[in-house]
DNA sequence: CTTGTAACGATAATGCTTATCGATATCCCA
DNA sequence: TGGGATATCGATAAGCATTATCGTTACAAG
């Protein structure tokens, strides 16, 4: 049904790291609160982490009293940076996804339209932070566990 | 892999009326001809069609010597009527797509996020029509059949 | 009336997304 | 030093949408 749409992972990577950045940060977050809190299955939740640990976009705390935290400030935690350690390049179509061909590349002349449309998909998630939204943590009420 | 990729079908469809927005327009073109010249499965395109007609993007012709015409002129097709004529109205994420309500609406605060980036999406499919790419079709080598 | 074409519904093939399981490694704390 | 809480990891299952194909019928031109 949905095209264009993000898919599930990258929600849900968004969810997370957004709820750590609604924290103060002085202790580190287990998976199964993040999971509780923000809905999210909580097996899923520990294979999207992986991949935004290898990005470096959240660190890991082993052990008891463990969990995680964000790899840096939530102002320099963009939108891009984590769509993109979850599923890649962001390519609005396989004819500009890095070196792909396309039979009919020549003569179907759409490919300077997904890039374009692609630049400004681009722009947008690469100048908003996660510290854009969380700032309005505190006008919602607390989501129950 | 891809996320905010756009479907097979939807580069199919804009390949099949690009191409037609690329003839003379003096007679229908055949959904075999287009396929072969633009590469589509053919039966994946005849259904393809259908959609498109549906939303009066093409016009049929039956019989022999039949075939298919734009339904009105390239200058006035925009890329999102054809995309959303194949996958319905574009969202970003399922939480701004129609009426759904997502359970940590109020708290994750991502939902302004998607409508802004779906607002530039639109707006830039809806600002780009079939004529903007198809006036190129002089500067690239025809496709064999 | 034959040939080329569109129209349509049913269904198969494929592959990705989503999700879960179980076992192991690590660390804190009593 | 041991037990509980937690992260780490690989394998795999479940679900589902996308992609693609088939066969039949309807229609129009010559």
């Amino acid at each position: 049904m949905p095209t264009m749409q993000v898919s599930r992972k990258v929600d849900y990577a968004l969810r997370a790291v957004i709820f750590l950045s609604q924290q103060d940060g002085t202790r580190p977050l287990p998976a199964k609160e993040i999971a509780a809190r923000r809905r999210i299955p909580i097996k899923f939740l520990e294979k999207i982490i992986r991949d935004l640990m290898r990005h470096e976009i959240v660190h890991s705390h082993r052990g008891a009293h463990g969990g995680y935290t964000l790899g840096r400030d939530p102002s320099q935690i963009t939108f891009r940076d984590v769509i993109e350690a979850i599923e890649g390049p962001i390519s609005l179509n396989v004819c500009v996804a890095g070196q792909k061909d396309c039979s009919v590349l020549s003569s179907c002349n759409m490919q300077r339209v997904w890039q374009e449309g692609q630049r400004r998909v681009l722009e947008y998630f690469s100048e908003t932070t996660l510290a854009d939204v969380a700032r309005e943590v505190n006008t919602a009420p607390a989501l129950p566990v």
